[in-house]
DNA sequence: TATGAATGAGCCTTCATTCAT
DNA sequence: AATGAATGAAGGCTCATTCAT
């Protein structure tokens, strides 16, 4: 064979794709994005078919690594209001160790250009979070509500406290448990 | 000078870029903008000195007329619960009747083209309503908090939840209510 | 109205392309044929939506132009043969006066991105002259024969003529003569 | 050196090349070229050096092949007439047995990629074939046209004959016949 | 030799903006 | 002021060719 796709090269590129959507928007050129990454025009579509290829795929890759993140991280016992605020934390952590991945995922969620597909597998990324979640909160909530608090609040508030963070840094770790507090107080049957 | 600008054109393209910002983000082209507003492609540039100019001031107008919805149904008296439940529907309600407004909103919010100057702009626009909500809420919440539920939280959870009540039209007063519960329990001292 | 679409400047783009095309094939850059018409690249676009539609524009220009040229000098009375002699003469010296537009259509004729509509649309501008030249011909052939020699034969023997003459122009009369006479004689029943 | 060209592959690519320029043009793409030959994109450059170098080959390859063809059945004694119509039937039966080689073939002759060079090679690989015809002509022809009719009319002709039968299949044999006849009676001093 | 990833010039087309009418 | 043709700088993508494997 001759030299084989690098994965490297194809991280550079997502990786270049992230902080320039992550600033411009999704406007941001495939000329440029390449030359961030270090490789020629052309070697973009090498790896991603087409612009829109390449952002439905930095999605998918951005949700993927939140996913695990939080996974990785979920702990194995104890208290649910203490397992759920150790998701919290690392929702709220990842967005501010990756405020760009964090800001690129907000343009791509907006965008036009994300097909349903993608919007669909980015769901499904998150399911087996959610059943342990689901598991966590059945004793503190209303059944009912459930899927409105953990697929859409859970998410939105911890975006919504991120961006508080990141407007006024000093206060992170008020912020931080003001926005727990909030929804787990918010949310109690 | 002959013909004095007309204020009918100039709504005529803002409510054009409304839908075209709502539905194809801000690369939406300005011919398509200056077309659907029933305008020459140059008109729009005797009243809007350049595209970026004509997003910003669309973000203002949206801004304004969320702002006054709000203030003009604001309960002159009555229980602050009451009061500010009757804030929350009313941005709900707005969010469900112009949801080309709202989704443009959103596309404009997270872009680049929108200045600093803009949004500030935008902030100093719901001043006042910030100011009777925070008394109104004075004897409810750890005041601490209050800039960050009031700047923060009480428009993200409305975004939220019309969100959440566009993924699922039929359940819209549950979801409504549902999100104010979780607001006012949440913020509870 | 603003400023009108400029006939002449229509006439400039395709006298560029019949000139580009000529010589490099449809593969002519759409930047150079403006250069070469002497206006801006976009500008060629508000002439032709595209470049498969300029081309197809293109051909149809140019067999009008053919077809007018020989309609045109058509003579109204004498004998059969002396008229389809002019008919001939006709085809023979437009191939020599407008080289270009003589290589261009060749190019575009076996081109795919002529289409069928064209094809047709072309085919219906000799459908005048066809009848013409059938009557003409009526005592002198096998009429089974009538659409094999007229649609088909007599341009392209005319082509091979031109294409002789092209290549040794020093015998054009010898040639032209000689490419009749084998028509003539040819289709004789 | 290790492993020789291998002329297996080397006919692969001309025999793609062939069918993809008959149906797009001189623009196909090698990797196109390459992919429908089931060789590498860089294996077409070890055989050809340049796209155009493949092109020029392409051309005298095919017309080697109909020159073969036609000189493989002249008929080695018989009356004049009959063994020019045997070279017409067998020029005629070519084309029709290979499309693509004389789709291509056509859109070769007009390409500016092939070079006087090619041309003139080409030319010459009818010059035996030429002299044949031009004995059995000898009596029949006016000699001062022979060139003319010979090198120019009789492909021509040919070519416009099996363009006609192409359009409608049908009438193959008919065609054919009235082809030749045109052609026999055409050329008659 | 064979492979196919890498390259960057070049292609067609779009678009914000200008300007003649 | 209103119009829309004119402009030319990008933009996304293709492709002949090179070169590491």
């Amino acid at each position: 064979m001759a030299r084989p796709l690098s994965e490297e090269k194809r991280e550079a590129i997502l990786a270049a794709a992230t902080e320039l959507v992550a600033t411009l928007g999704t406007g941001a050129a495939t000329a440029k994005i390449a030359k961030q990454a270090g490789v020629a025009e052309g070697t973009l579509f090498t790896y991603f078919a087409t612009k829109e290829d390449l952002l439905n795929q930095l999605l998918l890759e951005i949700e993927t690594d939140l996913a695990q993140a939080i996974l990785a991280s979920y702990a194995a016992s104890g208290a649910p209001r203490k397992r759920i605020q150790r998701v919290w934390d690392c929702l709220v952590d990842w967005g501010m160790a990756h405020p760009s991945r964090r800001r690129a995922m907000r343009q791509l969620k907006v965008s036009s250009l994300i097909s349903a597909e993608t919007r669909r597998r980015g769901r499904s990324l998150f399911r087996g979070l959610r059943e342990r979640i689901e598991q966590d909160l059945a004793g503190h909530i209303d059944p009912d509500r459930a899927p409105f608090y953990i697929d859409t609040v859970l998410n939105g508030l911890a975006d919504i406290t991120i961006e508080a963070i990141a407007a006024s840094p000093k206060n992170r770790e008020q912020l931080k448990q003001a926005g727990f507090d909030l929804f787990w107080k918010g949310i109690a049957a």
